[in-house]
DNA sequence: GTTTTCGGCAACTCCGACAT
DNA sequence: ATGTCGGAGTTGCCGAAAAC
C-alpha cells in the first residue's frame, strides 16, 4: 500500500466523472461515461454484466480473476483488458488482497457527415487517420487481459491530477490523456503487428556479404568453414547452404580459391616475387600445391601465365 | 635455383536425411 | 529456419624427384 501512486484519486474519486468530457477526435465524439480508481475488497465478486460501451479495465495493485465470456484469466497487478459492447464479463477480487481497478468507460460515436459541412476540412487528416485505426482496433481487441505495455495507467493519474489541480489547459490534458489511454492499451496488444512493420534485415543477403567479407579479409592465411560459421555464429552446414544458394551454387572451398587465385593474377603481374612466396602470400601452403590448382583452373601454369601477360605487355 | 609433376595420406568439405 | 550426423568424396599438403 506504501507508494501507491494512484492513492491520491481516492480523495475525490468522482472528480473525473462531474466533468462532462466530450472529446471530439477525428471522426469520432468519445463520451467518457465513467473514469475513476475503484477498489474491490477481498473476495468482492461482481456476477456476470455486460455494457452497450466500451469499458477499459487496469489493474495498477492487488489481485484477482476475471472471466471473459467463458473464459477466466487471473489478474495480478500491471494487467489490463478491455471489454467491448456486449460483452459478458464476470470479476471478483482474491478472497485475502483487495483488488484496485482503474476504469474507463465511454462511447463512442462516429460522427455523420451531415452533421455539419463547416467542419468536413477543418480535422488533421492524420489525426483522423489514426483515430479510425485505433477505434478500429479497439473493436476487434483480443478478449484476453494483456500487461499494461505502454504504461496507460500513469494517463488516468495525470488526468485525475489536472481536473483536481486545474491548471491552464488542464481540460485539453484530461482529454488528451484519455485519447491516450486508448492509443495505449490498443498498442498494448499490437506488439506483434507492430515488429513485423519494421524495415528487417535480409538474414541470408546480410550474413553472406559477412562471410565474404570474412573471407577477403583473411584469405592469406589458413582458413576453414568452420572459422567463418564461429564469426557468424552459425553452424558449417549453414553456411554452406548459404554460399549454395547465393554464390551461384558454388561451395566454401571453391569461392576461397577463387578468392585466393585472384590474388595470385594479380602479385604475378605486379612483382616479380617468385611462384614459391605468392602462393604464400595468397594463403596456399607451397608453390607445388598452388601449381596444382592453378593449372587446373586457367590451364596454365603460374609461371606460363606471367610470362604470357608479360608479352602481351612488351608488344 | 626455381618451377613443375606425382603419389599418397590426413583433414576437411559437401550433402542428403533427419531432428528440432 | 537451423542444427546434427555420417559417410562419400575432395581438398590441401608434403616430400621426392624430374624438368626447366
Amino acid at each position: 500500500m506504501l507508494n501507491f501512486p494512484y492513492e491520491v484519486m481516492r480523495e475525490r474519486q468522482d472528480a473525473l466523472e462531474r466533468l462532462e468530457l466530450r472529446i471530439r477526435w477525428g471522426p469520432y465524439d468519445i463520451h467518457v461515461l465513467r473514469i475513476h480508481l475503484t477498489q474491490f475488497p477481498p473476495g468482492r465478486i461482481v456476477g456476470f454484466h455486460k455494457h452497450a460501451e466500451y469499458e477499459f479495465h487496469f489493474i495498477p495493485q492487488g489481485k484477482g480473476k476475471v472471466i471473459i465470456v467463458d473464459k477466466e484469466y487471473a489478474l495480478r497487478p500491471g494487467m489490463f483488458y478491455l471489454t467491448g459492447p456486449d460483452v459478458m464479463h464476470y470479476q471478483e477480487a482474491d478472497s485475502i488482497e483487495a483488488m484496485d481497478e482503474l476504469c474507463l468507460h465511454i462511447d463512442i460515436i462516429e460522427r455523420t457527415a451531415q452533421s455539419g459541412c463547416d467542419d468536413t476540412y477543418s480535422y488533421d487528416d492524420w489525426e483522423a487517420a489514426e483515430a479510425r485505426d485505433c477505434i478500429e482496433k479497439l473493436r476487434t481487441l483480443p478478449l484476453f487481459p494483456t500487461a499494461d505495455l505502454h504504461q496507460a495507467m500513469p494517463r488516468f493519474l495525470e488526468a485525475y491530477q489536472a481536473c483536481v489541480e486545474n491548471f491552464v489547459g488542464s481540460y485539453t490534458t484530461i482529454k488528451q490523456n484519455v485519447v491516450q489511454i486508448l492509443l495505449r492499451a490498443v498498442r498494448a496488444y499490437d506488439t506483434a503487428n507492430e515488429q513485423k512493420q519494421f524495415p528487417t534485415r535480409d538474414m541470408k543477403a546480410y550474413r553472406y556479404r559477412l562471410a565474404m567479407e570474412y573471407m577477403y579479409a583473411n584469405y592469406d592465411g589458413t582458413i576453414t568453414l568452420e572459422d567463418v560459421a564461429d564469426k557468424l555464429n552459425l553452424s558449417s552446414r549453414h553456411i554452406q547452404r548459404l554460399f549454395k544458394e547465393l554464390h551461384h551454387g558454388q561451395t566454401f572451398s571453391r569461392i576461397l580459391e577463387d578468392i585466393r587465385l585472384a590474388a595470385v593474377c594479380r602479385e604475378l603481374l605486379g612483382s616479380e616475387q617468385s611462384v614459391e612466396k605468392i602462393a604464400k602470400l595468397a594463403g596456399f601452403a607451397g608453390g607445388n600445391y598452388l601449381h596444382a590448382v592453378f593449372r587446373k583452373k586457367f590451364g596454365v601454369t603460374p609461371s606460363e601465365y606471367r610470362k604470357n601477360s608479360h608479352h602481351k605487355q612488351t608488344i
